[in-house]
DNA sequence: GTCTATACAGGGATAGAC
DNA sequence: GTCTATCCCTGTATAGAC
C-alpha cells in the first residue's frame, strides 16, 4: 500500500517542537498562539494536536527535555579529581552547555510560572538535582579546607545565577570567544569560593 | 458643587498600578487581562482607560518607574571612599533595594520582550546607566591595583547577575536575615574581584 | 496526517448613559 | 469617573472530510 498522502509525522513532530521553542523564547509562552506555531511549521493549527495534547504539554515537554539533557550531560562527565578540578569542570560545562542552547535556557528560566502545578514540581525537582550537584562539590571542597564559603547553599545559587547570566549578553562573533568568556568566569568563581 | 459621585481618581490611579504590578509579576504581562486588573481594583474594565491609554503603556510606566527609582536611589547615596568601599556600598544597596520590591524587579527582568521598540530602548538605556555605575567602580579599583578583573564589563554583568539572583530564592523569615545574606554575597564579590 | 470549518471563550479597547 | 454594553479580533481546541 502506498503511504497516506501528506503523512510526515517523523518530520513534522520535531518541527513543531523547534518552532515552539523558537517562538516561546522570543515572545513568551503566553504571547504565542498555536496558530503562530502552525504557521511557522507550515501546517494548520488543528494539525498541531496530532503532536501534542495541548499547549501546556508542549511547554512542559520542551522544558523537561532540556532539564533531562542538562542532567544527563553533566552526569556523563567524569566526576573525578579534587573539588577544585570538579568545580572548574562544572563552570566550564555550565557555560558551554547553556551558550549552546540559549532558547531552551531562556524558556526554562522564564516560563516556570506558566507550568501547571504538577508539571512545575517535576521541573523544580530536576533544577534542584542540578543545584545539588554543584553544592556537593562546594561542600566537599569546604570539608577539605580548599574552599571558604560561609554558606554552601547560597554560594551554589550565587554561582549558578552568575554563570547563567552569560546567556543574556553573550553573542558569538563578539569581542571575546566562548572559551575566553568561560575562563574569565572561572577566574571569578575560583577566587570567590577559595580559602 | 458636590463632587461627582464615584470620583476617586486620586485613589484608583495608584491602585491600578499596584494591581497591575502584582498580577504582571505573578502571571506575566501577556497572561494578564485588563479585566483581571479591573477586578483586582474593584472597577469595570473600561474604567482602567481613564488611567492608562493602553496595556502597553501601563507596563512601560511600571518599568520606567522602577528604573528611575533605582537610579535615583543609587545616585542619592554618597559616592565617596575607596573603590572597595564603594563596591561594598553598591553590593549592599543592590541587594537591599531589590529585595524590597521583588515584584517590580521580576517584571523589569522578565517583561523586556513585551515592550514595544521605543519603550524597550528607554528601559535598556536606564539599565545600561546602572551597569555603568558599577563598571566605573570596578575600573577605578583596577586602576589603583586594588582589583584584579580580567574584563570589567564581564565582571560587572557577572556581579549584577549574581546579586539579582537573590530575589529568586530569598524569603523573609527564612534561615538567614537580609543582612546576613547581603554580607554573604559581599564576601563572595569582594574575593571574586580582589587582587 | 492534514485540511477546512467552526464552536466557544476570552482578549483589548471604545461609546454613550449616568 | 464609572458603569453597561458592545465591537471586533484572536485564543484553544475539536469534528469530520479527504
Amino acid at each position: 500500500m502506498a503511504r497516506t498522502q501528506g503523512s510526515h509525522s517523523q518530520i513534522t513532530g520535531p518541527r513543531v517542537r523547534e518552532a515552539a521553542l523558537k517562538l516561546f523564547a522570543k515572545h513568551g509562552f503566553a504571547a504565542v498562539s498555536m496558530r503562530q506555531i502552525a504557521t511557522e511549521v507550515g501546517v494548520q493549527a488543528g494539525a498541531l494536536y496530532n503532536y501534542t495534547p495541548d499547549k501546556q504539554a508542549l511547554l512542559f515537554s520542551l522544558m523537561k527535555g532540556h532539564m533531562d539533557e542538562l542532567l544527563e550531560a553533566w552526569t556523563s562527565l567524569a566526576q573525578t579529581g579534587t573539588p577544585l578540578e570538579r568545580l572548574e569542570r562544572f563552570v566550564l560545562f555550565h557555560i558551554r552547555f547553556h551558550l549552546a542552547r540559549p532558547e531552551a535556557v531562556f524558556i526554562s528560566y522564564m516560563e516556570l510560572r506558566n507550568l501547571d502545578r504538577p508539571n512545575f514540581e517535576v521541573i523544580e525537582g530536576l533544577r534542584r538535582d542540578y543545584e545539588n550537584a554543584l553544592e556537593d562539590i562546594l561542600r566537599a571542597g569546604r570539608a577539605e579546607g580548599l574552599f571558604d564559603v560561609a554558606d554552601s547553599k547560597i554560594a551554589t545559587l550565587a554561582v549558578i545565577a552568575m554563570l547563567t547570566g552569560v546567556t543574556t549578553w553573550y553573542r558569538s562573533g563578539g569581542r571575546l570567544s566562548e572559551d575566553e568568556v568561560a575562563r574569565n568566569y572561572w577566574d571569578m568563581v575560583r577566587k570567590a569560593v577559595s580559602a
